[in-house]
DNA sequence: ATTAATTTTTAGACAAAACTAAAAATATAT
DNA sequence: ATATATTTTTAGTTTTGTCTAAAAATTAAT
């Protein structure tokens, strides 16, 4: 598999996460910042491989084949971040970008090794799911700090959004995974939150709130 | 700069190292395995970037800023093998292969908090030497085992082919780099050598004498 | 010093992955 | 239901890095 269709496969993994329904040519050529003829382009290339299910006009759903290719760049991705942030002191921040280019490095050998070097984990430094080597995604309970009621609190488990102005607006707010929040009052104007953290209370915007994933205790 | 263009490079630095004479187009296409038309469209690229001086049918060489580049493309290299082997357990003819496509990846920060978690290492796990961030090669003062005179015992420091089959051939018979390797007598018809090590003698090829360093001690 | 052999370069093509512009299909609105 | 808007696809280019085949330059040989 090329680079490019690697980056195509993960864009349309994560689409297909979110949505259930088939996936756009437009939402694809979105995510991946190009031309939706040029989206087209590569999902008839996808779709020879038999990595995709793709009618004309249709849109295009993983193929078993596909969704486990997938998941494998996803595993290589976020086990580099481990490792960037585990064994190399980069903060959560700055290892996307990096992660992104790791994540073409072809050895299984070299993947399962890492694995087994970080000691196995089963969640990336934003808190999201690694798949096993078998393709098995730990499943993680969570809901959006925007649906969470109030007085109820919640510990932070991960983000939406693992944008660096996002993650960096998280640390200058001290919020981090594992941090306590509770809910103390929502404005049904601007649906922004009034929630408290280690005793002080703070106001964030529903769009900060509709990033954050919590569990509740 | 392109992964293509990154190979060139190095390839054409490799060659230097050896060579001191400006660099044929045709040793570039024989260690890159493609054909010297590719070769001649590459080197105008490069030329025209400034990262080497060509004249026409004259041969290349590195100016100052390809030489840099190519050492740090080099010192990538040289750090993730490192990293595999030290870190990954990986053994010492399983790692060139995948360091190939390590060294291209782009971050700086990266490559120096790896070499800092590293602990500066200063040659890779063929005995080659690392060059620092500002392009610093430790000079390695060694020779190669087919010239060392009878009776006299070298310390093995590195090799000059680093392919599976020759390190696997080294394995087999117990050479490692620290390995005291004493010259007993050398056939002048075929120029093979027979050497002792840890009390045992070995004939060998003059091949395999020719890709071995020592240092003398 | 010519001729022959080799090396290197040019010219023209191709595949991958992108683009633009236009056509076709689908979805939306009155 | 028909017209309009949007989405998607097709057709034709472009760029990067490769190739083949032929021409040009250099090197070697008599």
């Amino acid at each position: 598999m090329t680079y490019s269709e690697e980056n195509y496969l993960k864009i349309i993994y994560h689409l297909s996460v979110v949505s259930k329904a088939d996936i756009s040519t437009n939402a694809i050529a979105h995510e991946m910042q190009t031309k939706a003829s040029s989206v087209t382009d590569m999902l008839k290339k996808l779709a020879e491989k038999e990595l995709v299910s793709y009618q004309k006009y249709q849109g295009v759903s993983l193929t078993q084949k596909g969704f486990f290719a997938a998941k494998m760049i996803v595993r290589k991705h976020r086990l580099w971040e481990v490792f960037l942030v585990e064994k190399l002191n980069f903060t959560w921040d700055e290892v996307h970008e990096i992660a992104e280019e790791l994540e073409h490095i072809q050895s299984d050998k070299l993947i399962n090794k890492l694995d087994e070097f970080l000691d196995f984990p089963s969640k990336d430094p934003h808190g999201d799911p690694i798949p096993d080597r078998n393709g098995n995604l730990p499943k993680v309970e969570k809901q959006l700090l925007s649906e969470l009621a109030i007085n109820k609190t919640g510990i932070c488990v991960g983000v939406k959004d693992s944008s660096t102005s996002f993650l960096q607006y998280l640390d200058k707010q001290k919020i981090a995974l594992g941090t306590q929040i509770k809910v103390i009052e929502k404005e049904s104007f601007d649906n922004s939150l009034t929630i408290e953290i280690n005793g002080n209370k703070l106001l964030i915007t529903n769009k900060i709130a509709g990033n954050l994933f919590v569990k509740t205790i």
